[in-house]
DNA sequence: CGAGGAGTTGACGTTGGTCAATAAATGTGG
DNA sequence: CCACATTTATTGACCAACGTCAACTCCTCG
C-alpha cells in the first residue's frame, strides 16, 4: 500500500500546529478512499466505525426522518472533518454524508479516537472548535427558519453557499459544485417551486444567474441586503 | 467563603466515573452563585468568563438576531452544564441563558477549562458528550422545522418539555416551570396566537390542561400520535 | 432517438400570520 | 383592600405567503 504524504494535510485547519512527525504518524493510521459522485461516505444511524477528512471533491450531510423526508444538514468541502460521532461519544452516525462530486477521503478508524486526542492535543482541539462552529451554525439555522420567511432564508443559504464554495467568474460568483433547486429547497424548509419562482425573480432583477444545477451570484451584496430583510420592496 | 461540598455534584452524569478527590479539587476552583428569576446568567456575545453547572432553578437559552427576535435554543435543567463556549474554542457566548427560576449555578473560570480537560478526561468525555447531544438534537429541530407544520412542532416541543422536565400530578404531566403561550412559540418559530388557538383546540379534545403560565399534558401518548403525524384527521 | 431528470409556470387553496378588540390574572401603590 | 396598570391569554376577521397539483419544456445521457 502507498504511503501516504504529509502534504496531503499539513496545510489544513484541523492539522495546524500539530508537528511534521506526528502528521506522519497519524497518517500511518489512516486509509485514503475514492467515493463516487452520489454515493455514501457513511449512513445514518449506521456504526460510527470511521472518522474523515474529505481532501477532494464535495459531500452533502444529509439528516432524514423517520418517513423519509430529509434535509441538507450542510455541504463540506476539502479539508474539513466529517463523521466525527466518536468525538462527541456517539456510535452510530447522527446523519449521512453523500458524495456531491467523486471525491477523495482520508479515513481514520473511529476507536482511534480517544488516543488521537490525548496524543495530539492540537487536533483535538482543532476539531472541537469545528464542532463548535457547526454548533453555533445549525444554531442561527434554527433561528432563521424561526423568524425569516422564505425568500430571505434562500438569499442566506445562497450566501453561505458562495462563501464556503464559490468561484469567481467573470459572471459573477459561482457556487462550485453541481446543486439542484430541490437541494436549495432541502436546505432552506421550502419546495422545488418555489425555489425555482424566486431564481427566476432574481435573474429577472440581475442578482443571479441560473441554470441546469448551477447558480452564479452576480450581485453579492445586493442579495445580502434581501437576506438582511433591508431593501424595502422590489 | 464556604466549602462546597462534593454532594452537591457528585450525583451528576457529568461527573459520573470522576474520584472523590477529583471532584474535590474541581469544587476549589468553582464559585456558586444564586441568580434571581429572570436576570442573565451570561450573555450573548460577551466574553465566554465562566462555564456553568445548574444546581437548581431552570434556565432558558435564548439566541437573537441583529434585528431583535428572538428564539428558545433549549432549557436547562439542575445538574447539565451551559456556558461552556471555552470547550469548543470560542470565546464569546453564542447564545445568553436567563434564569426562569431563582436558580443555583456552579460557575468556574472560563480559562481552566484546558487544564480541567487534560486532568480530568472523563469530565472532558461526558462534556463532549453532552455537546454531542445537543447538536443533534439542534439539528433534530431543524428537521423537524423545514418538514413539520406547526402543530406537529409545537406538540414535539411539548412532548420534549416533559420529558425534559415533567412532573407527574393527578391531572397529568405538568411542565415542571412557568412557561407562557409566547414562550412556546418562540420555541417552535410560530406567534402566541397559534400557540394558544392550538393549546384551545388541545384542550377541548382533552388532551392538554393550560393556564396562565403552565401546561399539563393529559394525554401524552395521545399528543404523541399528533406529533408523529399519524392520528390522521381530528 | 427516447427516457428520465431538472426546471418552469399557472391555478388554486390552506395554513398560519397580522391586526384588533377584549378578558382574565397578577402586581402595585395609596 | 381597592383602583389601576401590566402582563398574559383568547378569539374573531382577514389575507398573504407559499405549498400543492398539474401540465409542459428543455437538457443530458445512454
Amino acid at each position: 500500500m502507498s504511503r501516504l504524504d504529509r502534504s496531503l494535510i499539513s496545510g489544513l485547519p484541523v492539522f495546524e500546529g500539530l508537528q511534521a512527525d506526528d502528521l506522519d504518524r497519524m497518517l500511518q493510521s489512516a486509509r485514503s478512499l475514492r467515493i463516487e459522485k452520489e454515493t455514501p461516505i457513511f449512513e445514518q444511524g449506521g456504526e460510527a466505525h470511521s472518522f474523515f477528512v474529505l481532501l477532494d471533491g464535495r459531500a452533502r450531510v444529509v439528516k432524514s426522518t423517520a418517513d423519509g423526508q430529509q434535509v441538507i444538514v450542510r455541504y463540506i468541502v476539502p479539508g474539513e472533518l466529517m463523521g466525527i460521532a466518536q468525538a462527541l461519544g456517539r456510535t452510530t452516525y447522527p446523519a449521512s454524508a453523500i458524495a456531491v462530486l467523486d471525491c477523495v477521503v482520508l479515513a481514520w478508524p473511529g476507536r482511534l479516537w480517544p488516543e488521537f486526542a490525548t496524543a495530539y492535543p492540537t487536533f483535538g482541539m482543532n476539531t472541537y472548535k469545528t464542532v463548535g462552529a457547526r454548533l453555533n451554525d445549525v444554531q442561527t439555522q434554527v433561528v432563521e427558519m424561526a423568524t425569516e420567511q422564505v425568500e430571505r432564508r434562500v438569499a442566506h443559504s445562497l450566501l453561505r453557499l458562495i462563501k464556503q464554495s464559490g468561484r469567481k467568474t467573470e459572471a459573477g460568483i459561482l457556487i462550485d459544485f453541481p446543486i439542484t433547486r430541490q437541494d436549495i429547497a432541502e436546505m432552506t424548509g421550502t419546495t422545488l417551486h418555489t425555489v425555482s419562482r424566486l431564481l427566476t425573480a432574481w435573474e429577472e432583477k440581475g442578482l443571479v444567474r441560473s441554470g441546469r444545477q448551477q447558480v452564479t451570484i452576480k450581485e453579492p451584496h445586493r442579495l445580502l441586503l434581501l437576506a438582511e430583510g433591508r431593501s424595502r420592496q422590489d
